[in-house]
DNA sequence: ACCCAGGCGATTG
DNA sequence: CAATCGCATGGG
């Protein structure tokens, strides 16, 4: 199979949309990130505004395109979200990071297996799964496995899951993927309504099933096409605090909520801009 | 040995 | 309500 080449139109940075921890399941290799995502694994890298790329199964433009949302206009969105200094400089820094399309299943059980872990540790957890049931996949010496479906998470036993060291989200996982098993709820159909919809019908149907707000705005986020959702995590909470709350410390609910009535529409992306601004200084309070 | 990691759920006051 | 704590596991 042959290398394909994808010329971009659109401002668009490969290493910051991958390496901003929106989404886990991906490899640097040299110059070249493995990304396994909607049971494909897609070798591929950035030289200027060409990328070049190789997908096994084969998959056309369209596929990268979706995932990676190059349809979209990053500077009409950047032109919204651009209110402060603050948000001025991460964008600077960080400009093309887009948020990705990542499928909603494997995007709900990555932000349930999120709580308290750290993002290596996440994407253990998710290949762990992944080896145990997914199908195999090989591109140019490298082997990655699918993400499991619902039934399968669903029908695993909780001893099969805590062997691999998946943890006390072990409960959660299947939980979850018994609840969706058992069509409770179709995540597909949550991208249709409204944000406020989407997030209530998580929260409802997983309560109590390792989903809160913050896991819920994940999902409708990265996943549901809701690009005014903003998750407010550790790092966020900091960032937000010190710059916008004069240090006070306002709910995560209320940082939440100014968000949305400050960026606008595409919070989503200033979260993401944020998050990636303020976990790259580190230091905590 | 000890603390933290992109939270959540259960238990208290 | 808000505040506090335990949680499996891995890595600094």
């Amino acid at each position: 199979m042959k290398m394909k080449v994808l010329e971009l139109e659109k401002d668009f940075s490969l290493i910051h949309t991958l390496e901003c921890g929106q989404f886990f399941r991906w490899d640097k290799v040299g110059d070249w990130y493995y990304i396994m995502c909607f049971d494909t694994l897609t070798k591929i890298r950035q030289k200027g505004n060409t990328l070049h790329y190789i997908t096994r199964p084969d998959k056309s433009s369209e596929f990268i395109s979706q995932i990676f949302r190059l349809d979209d206009d990053l500077n009409r969105i950047i032109d919204e979200i651009n209110k402060d200094d603050l948000i001025a400089s991460a964008i600077k820094r960080y400009r093309g990071l887009k948020i990705m399309r990542q499928e909603p299943f494997e995007c709900l059980i990555s932000y349930v297996c999120s709580a308290n872990s750290s993002i290596p540790n996440i994407k253990n957890k998710l290949n762990k799964m992944a080896e145990l049931f997914g199908e195999e996949i090989e591109l140019d010496g490298y082997i990655q496995h699918t993400f499991p479906k619902p039934d399968e998470l669903a029908s695993a036993s909780l001893e099969q899951l805590k062997k691999r060291k998946i943890g006390y989200h072990s409960k959660y996982i299947k939980d979850v993927a018994s609840a969706i098993n058992s069509d409770d709820i179709n995540l597909c159909e949550l991208s249709k309504m409204s944000y406020r919809d989407a997030r209530d019908k998580l929260l409802k149907v997983f309560r109590g099933k390792g989903v809160g707000e913050k896991v819920a705005d994940c999902v409708c986020l990265f996943s549901l096409e809701k690009l005014e959702a903003f998750p407010v995590d550790i790092w966020v909470e900091r960032i937000m605090r010190e710059y916008y709350f004069g240090g006070k410390k306002p709910s995560k609910k209320e940082i939440s909520q100014f968000a949305r009535d400050y960026f606008g529409n595409y919070a989503g992306y200033a979260q993401q801009y944020l998050y990636h601004f303020r976990r790259s200084q580190k230091p905590k309070n």
